[in-house]
DNA sequence: AATGAATGAGCATTCATTCAT
DNA sequence: TATGAATGAATGCTCATTCAT
C-alpha cells in the first residue's frame, strides 16, 4: 500500500497479464485496474506501453543474469562447473516460472523491439560462450563453429526448462535431471 | 479471374505480413489491400482473423509434415536414416524461410489457440518420436526419458534452423552441416 | 421444391425472421439461407430488403382486409354486426398469430416507410369508420370526434388481440370473449 | 466543462435521434457528434449502444412513473380521481412529446430486451391496476378479467396520446378531452 | 430464373494516451 | 505523485447489393 510499491505493482501485474493473456490482449487499463492504480498512474511511471514491456524484459533479464553470475564456480573441472551452471539456470526457471514463461513467449516475439531482444540474449548467452571456448581450448569439446554451438546450447536450455516447467515433479528425479545435462554435454563433447 | 486464387492470395499475403509485422500489427484491411481483394472477401473466405491464422498455421504444418513424410527412408541403418531426416527437415526450413519463420514466431505465441499449437507440434514431433524409440530399442541411444528427448530434439531443431536461416551460406559448408547433425546425434547416443 | 415456390418461401421465411428477430437483426443472407435459396435469388424477386418488407406488409394487410370484408354482415342490427366484426377480427389474429405479431411490431416502426404504414392503417380502419358513422347516425353512439373514436377503437383492438394471443385459452371462455366486446362497445355507446 | 453534462448530452441526443431516425439507423458516431463529444466518450459512459438504449428506456419510464405518482389524488370519488389521473397521464405525453413518441416506438420493438420492456410496462400499469381493483370492489366497474381490463386501458391510453400528439390543438378543446376520458371510463363501467 | 463469390461503405467498439484537477 | 474522464484514430467485422456464370 505504500507509495513506491505502485510502480512495482504495475510491473508485477503486467508480467502476470502479459504471460497469461499476451501483450496485445492486455490493455493498459486492465493492468492499472488489477494493480489497483489509476490509468494515468501507469503512464506516469512508464511513458508508453512499449516502454513498460521493455523495462520488464530488461529487468527480468538482469535478474537472471545476476542469479547465474552469482552461481558461477571455477573449480578447475570444466564438466563439474558446467553441470553446476546448467542446474542453476534451470533452477532459476523453476523458481520463477512466470519470468521464464515470459522469456519463452517474448524472446522471439515482435512485441519487443528486435534490438532489445538481441541485447538481452547476447548477455545471457555470454556465460555459455565462455564455457564453450574453454572446452574447445582444452580439447574436450568438438571443434564445431562457435555460434552454432551457442545456438544449439540455447535451444537445449529452452527445451529443458520447458520440460521441467511442464513436469515439475521430474526435477526432483535425479535420472531426469542428469539426463538433461548429459544430452547437453554430450552434444558438444569430442566423440 | 480464377477462383481459388483470391483465397490463396489472402493466405500468401497474410503469411508475409504476419511474419514481417506480427499478427496484431497486421490489420485485416492491410492483408486484403496487399492481396488485391476487398475487405469483405477476406471475411467471405475466413470467418475471422483468428480463423485465418489457424488455417495458415495448420496448412503450413501439414505441408511440412508431408514434405518430411515423403523424405523418410528406412535403409536399416538408423544413423543414416536420422541424418537424412535431419537434413531434410532443415532443408525444408531453408526452402521455405517464411514458413519456418512463421513457426518460430507463432509456435509459442498466444496469437494461436493453445490446442491448435499442441495438435500441430505433436504431429511434427511424432517423426522424431518414432526414430528415438527405434534408437533406444536397438540400444544405440541412452535410455533417457522419451518426452525429455523429444523436447530436446525439438529445441535443437529450432536452434539449427535459426542458425542456418541467419547464416544461409553455412548450409553449403559440409563441416557446419555435419556439425549440426553430430550435436543432435551425440546428445542422444549411449556414451 | 417447384420454382414459383421460391418467392413464397422467401416471404414466409422473412415473416418468421422479422417477427422473431426484428427487421434489422435479420440479414438478407439469413433469409435466403433459411428459405433454401441463394442470396442472389432474393434480390432477383425483390429489388431491395426494404421492398421485401413493404411487399410483406402490404400483402398481409390485404389478407386481413379480405378476411374482414368476407365476414361483414349487414343484419340491420348494428350491435350484432359489430360484435360479429369484432370477433372475426380477433379470430383472424388468433388464426395467423405470426402475421398479427408482425403488425404489432411494425405498425409503428421506422422499419417501414411512413406512407406505407398510413396507407395500410387507413384501409384497416375504414371498416371501423363505416360502422361508427352508422352508430352515430342512428344515435346509438355518443357524438365523440370521429378520428378520436377510430384511434380509440384501433387501440382497443390491438390490446384485445395482444391479450388473447398471450392467453389463447381465454378465447375459448365466453365471459372473456364477451368482456372484450363489451368494453369496446360501451366505450362508444351513448350513456 | 461541468461533469454530468456530457453524459446527459449523450442521453438527450440519443433520445432525439432514436425517435426521429430509429435505433438502428442511428449510429453511435452520429450521437456523439451531435452531442458534441468524442465517440470514446459515449462508450466511457455506456458500455454499449444497447446499454445506452436500456438506460434511456428505464430512465424515461421512471420519469413518467414519478410524474404520475406525484399527481395521484385520493378524494374518495373514484371517477374524479380517475379523470385526474387520465388527464395527468396525457398531459405528461404532451409535455414530453419526444419521450412519449419514444415509448410508442420502442415499447414493442425488439431494439429493447423483452424483460426490460415488461419490467417497465408493469411498473406503468400498476397505477391503473390499483384504480381498477378499487372500481370493481366498489361495484362501479363491470367484473371483467383484470388483465384484460389493464391491457384495454393501456391500449386506450396509447390511442389517446397518439390522437392528441397528432392533433395538439384538440387537447385545448374540452369536448375532445372529455370524450377521451368518457370512452375510457365507460368501457369499464358496469352498464 | 438461379447462383454465390465479390464488393466496400459503414458500424460498434477498443485502447493507448493526454491533461485538468 | 496520482487520478480518471475524455479523446479519436484505428480495427475487426457485417451486410445489402451486384454481376459473371
Amino acid at each position: 500500500m505504500s507509495k513506491p510499491d505502485k510502480k512495482q505493482a504495475i510491473l508485477d501485474t503486467a508480467l502476470t497479464l502479459f504471460v497469461s493473456q499476451g501483450f496485445y490482449a492486455t490493455s493498459t487499463a486492465s493492468i492499472a485496474k488489477k494493480a489497483g492504480v489509476a490509468t494515468g498512474t501507469l503512464f506516469h511511471h512508464f511513458p508508453s506501453k512499449d516502454e513498460l514491456m521493455k523495462h520488464l524484459f530488461l529487468s527480468i533479464k538482469q535478474e537472471f543474469a545476476d542469479a547465474i553470475t552469482a552461481s558461477i564456480k571455477d573449480s578447475g573441472d570444466l564438466k563439474q562447473d558446467a553441470e553446476h551452471l546448467w542446474y542453476s539456470a534451470i533452477q532459476w526457471a523453476i523458481d520463477y516460472p512466470l519470468k521464464q514463461e515470459f522469456f519463452q513467449q517474448y524472446s522471439m516475439s515482435p512485441s519487443i523491439a528486435i534490438e532489445i531482444r538481441e541485447q538481452a540474449m547476447n548477455s545471457i548467452l555470454s556465460f555459455m560462450g565462455n564455457l564453450m571456448q574453454q572446452g574447445q581450448t582444452q580439447g574436450l569439446f568438438a571443434s564445431y563453429p562457435l555460434t552454432l554451438m551457442q545456438d544449439n546450447c540455447h535451444g537445449q536450455y529452452l527445451a529443458a526448462t520447458r520440460y521441467f516447467l511442464d513436469n515439475p515433479e521430474k526435477w526432483q528425479v535425479d535420472t531426469h535431471k542428469q539426463a538433461s545435462f548429459s544430452m547437453f554435454w554430450n552434444a558438444m563433447v569430442q566423440s
